[in-house]
DNA sequence: GTACTTTTACTCGGATACCGTCTGTCCGAGTAATTATGG
DNA sequence: CCATAATTACTCGGACAGACGGTATCCGAGTAAAAGTAC
């Protein structure tokens, strides 16, 4: 049981977009090239975060992705789901309930406590937002080397 | 991303054997029977709680399985943790941290979340415990039922 | 009846096959900006 | 110079190959009780 590297490469493609201006946009390519990753799987990874409404994607010549909402309200959690999809970690086969002749579906000896336990883990990823890790980046990482990836993102992206 | 099988199924086995008297074992066959698993492969996941501490085997014939310890002492974590291994949710890359230049391996931007995260997790499992869980059983398991299981189990047992 | 051997019924643990999922690649289609072309 | 066509550079989404991990099966070895055998 381990969770997908796509999410985390999700987050990262989500962080890499903050530091775009309004209105510009970057290539799938260029985002895999700077965490390399595999240009033509890491788009599927980015059309899984337009479909769950976290990124706006442009087509055509100068296209490319740019956040759809601001830092603040994008939490770690959507991102999360957005790859990993919404079944739960836990699915209850519901042997032993008949084993024990327990009748109401509505009982299942295990899967309330992992459904609790879910939603605590989900909470802390849900507690947390793109801008704060933004200013984890802040505190630190060397300015230079902030100014120099604000400069190459700025080389590269496109404005429409 | 989701839990193993196995885990809910060693949940299961480990609540059947509690209706064990006293120094009496259960085949691995006839576990694996209630459960409605292949006998083959839930021989692996009791070996598995056998080298957790959780489980006792008596090799040779008359052999079996019995709970090494006392339910009350018996966590729902200790069995996830003995099937799905010590090996946490997420794995940092590290390549973002590259990326930011970031130099402190202490430092990594996601892995503390998610490590809090994989803790309320596992915390939540760690109140729970097999005891807890029969108890459970015994609120809402017809009784006449819970009787024809005991007698079941006392039929197949093996005392030594 | 006792000592020894064989059979039986389990666990142990490694080798291996199957299958679903995640990763990774490829390609045709759609879209929009840019460039080329024709009048 | 303007309108239209071709090219270019992206996203879109499906099909598909490969790797990996979980599930499942099999088999030989070890172990201990029971049954059989010899004296």
């Amino acid at each position: 049981m381990q969770m997908k590297t796509g999410v985390e490469q999700s987050v990262y493609a989500m962080l890499l977009l903050t530091f775009l201006p309004e209105k510009g946009v970057l290539p799938g390519e260029f985002i895999s090239q700077q965490l390399g990753a595999s240009p033509s799987y890491f788009q599927k990874l980015l059309r899984k975060l337009v479909s769950a409404d976290l990124l706006i994607s442009v087509p055509g010549a100068k296209g490319g992705f740019r956040l759809k909402a601001s830092p603040e309200t994008i939490r770690v959690f959507d991102i999360y789901e957005a790859i990993e999809g919404k079944q739960s970690l836990y699915a209850s086969s519901g042997v032993f309930e008949d084993l024990m002749g327990i009748q109401n579906q509505n009982i299942c000896l295990l899967s309330d406590l992992m459904t609790e336990a879910e939603q605590s883990w989900q909470s802390t990823l849900k507690r947390e937002t793109i801008d704060s890790i933004r200013r984890e980046i802040y505190l630190n990482c060397p300015p230079d080397h902030l100014t120099k990836l604000q400069s190459l993102i700025e080389e590269k992206m496109i404005r429409n």
